[in-house]
Formats: structure tokens, C-alpha cells, sequence
DNA sequence: GTGAGTGCAAATCTTTTGCATGTTT
DNA sequence: AAACATGCAAAAGATTTGCACTCAC
């Protein structure tokens, strides 16, 4: 039976309170803050159940660490190739994308990312002073 | 002045001689049997730089080694979950996908991937043999 | 001869794992 | 008390970097 502790209550909260995503770094370094003594094992731990769990997301990033999202429904994300930061993008999710392709050869298709790559506005203005 | 080397000799006829994919790593290891004395950062090194030259591309997959491709053209990804090999997907690329992005806020989109999820004919093989 | 390129080891970074200890039920 | 969870350190896997040495030019 799974048991209740106050790190699985401060992981969530702290993820619950995220106005964007974070790694599982920037979760850990928030839940230190509050409760020095955790360790990173136990952040990465409760953020994996969390997720099998459904209680949060988990966006697979290319060439990154992943983020954790707390809005668990589908959608697309942007990363920054300056700052490697991930933000949400403004984009029905494509539910029939996979129809889209041609022959599957033998995969069973069970879902899909879409990353695009960009400059965020910040790095942009940090350019243009240059 | 760029030098020629053996060693980039090496590397570039084994990844033009893929058929599909392959990491890094699995390179180095193909590398190595020709010239054992190679040492994996000359290959990652060489990977990059041909990457910047336009001779391969690089594929990064998400929470996973990056693939490096002899085909340069733009196309889409299947990542078996059980296997984790990559394979490419029979679908036309959509050029214009950053179209359907509602607003950017002020982000420069400058390209993107997608990563189809599956699981790979061989593995659903091995699934239901048990 | 000069400096780009190499090879090695060490460092980085993210995530996972082994294990003794602590805590929830 | 028994089982599950934690904390620490070490391991693992991918890639990068520092540096002395080599070799292509």
C-alpha cells in the first residue's frame, strides 16, 4: 500500500504551484529550500510515480533533461536553442496525426511529441544589444 | 585550414554506409573495430562537425542519445518504448507546421521534430510470445 | 615548424540504483 | 513489526573538455 510522507506532499505541492514546467533539478532545488534534508533520489522518485500516477506530466525533451508539467492534457512545446528553456505553445493538439502515415511497417503507434526549436524573446532582445 | 585525417575518413564512410540511424556511441564502437585506437571524443567531435558542414544530420530524441543520419532531409521519427531504437516514419514533412501556431509570443520558430511513440514489429513479437 | 586534430582521462550533467536507516501503517 | 520510503553515495550513460602529443600542411 502506498504510504503518504511530507516529501511526496512538498514535491507535489511545489509542482502544483508552477506556472510553466521544471526539471526534475529545479523541483529539487525548490523542495531543498523548504526541506533541506530531502535527497535527489526521492525528488526523482515521486515525480516518476507522480507521473505514472497521472497526477502531473512528464515532456520528453530532445537533447535535455525532460520537464515536469502540471497540466497533465495534451500539447506542444518550443525550446530555446540560447537559454534551452521549454515554454508551452499556442497549438491544437493533432489527435490524427499518426493517420498521417504512410505505412506504419509493423508499429503499433501510441502517441507522439512535437518540439519546436526557436529563440525565446529574451535571448532575442539579448542579441539585438549586440 | 580544416585537416584531413584518416580518423574523419573513418567515421564519415561508416555513417554513409548506414541504412538507418545509429548513436554515438554505436559509431565509435563501429569505428573502433576498423581503427581501434580511436578515441570516442574524436568521434563525437567529427559527428558535430559534419553535422555543422551539412554532411549527416543529427537526430535528437527525446530522453535519449541523439542519432546521427546520412539522410539530411527533413522527416519524422518512430521511438520504439520497449527497444528504444529509432527508426524513420513514412510521412510527408510538413513544412509550413509553425503555421499552426496561434500566437508566438515573440518567439523566432526556426524549425521543429516530431517523435512518434510505438512499439516496434520485433518487440510486439517478442510480446506475444509470452 | 605551426597549429589543427587526436587520444586519453577527467569532468559534467541527468537519472538510476544499492543499501542501510528511518517512518508509516 | 513489517513493509515501504528515504537519504546518501555510487553507478550509469551520454557528451564535453583540458591538455599533452602528433601529424597534416
Amino acid at each position: 500500500m502506498e504510504r503518504n510522507t511530507i516529501q511526496k506532499e512538498i514535491i507535489l505541492s511545489i509542482i502544483k504551484k508552477l506556472d510553466g514546467h521544471a526539471t526534475a533539478n529545479e523541483i529539487y532545488e525548490k523542495v531543498n529550500e523548504e526541506f533541506p534534508t530531502i535527497g535527489k533520489s526521492t525528488v526523482c522518485r515521486n515525480l516518476d510515480r507522480f507521473v505514472d500516477q497521472g497526477l502531473i506530466a512528464k515532456r520528453e525533451i530532445p537533447n535535455g533533461p525532460s520537464v515536469y508539467d502540471p497540466i497533465v492534457t495534451d500539447h506542444y512545446h518550443v525550446k530555446c536553442t540560447e537559454c534551452k528553456r521549454v515554454f508551452d505553445v499556442d497549438m491544437e493538439f493533432i489527435w490524427d496525426l499518426e493517420s498521417s502515415i504512410g505505412d506504419k511497417r509493423g508499429f503499433i503507434i501510441s502517441g507522439h511529441e512535437i518540439t519546436f526549436s526557436g529563440l525565446c524573446p529574451d535571448c532575442r532582445k539579448k542579441q539585438e544589444h549586440r
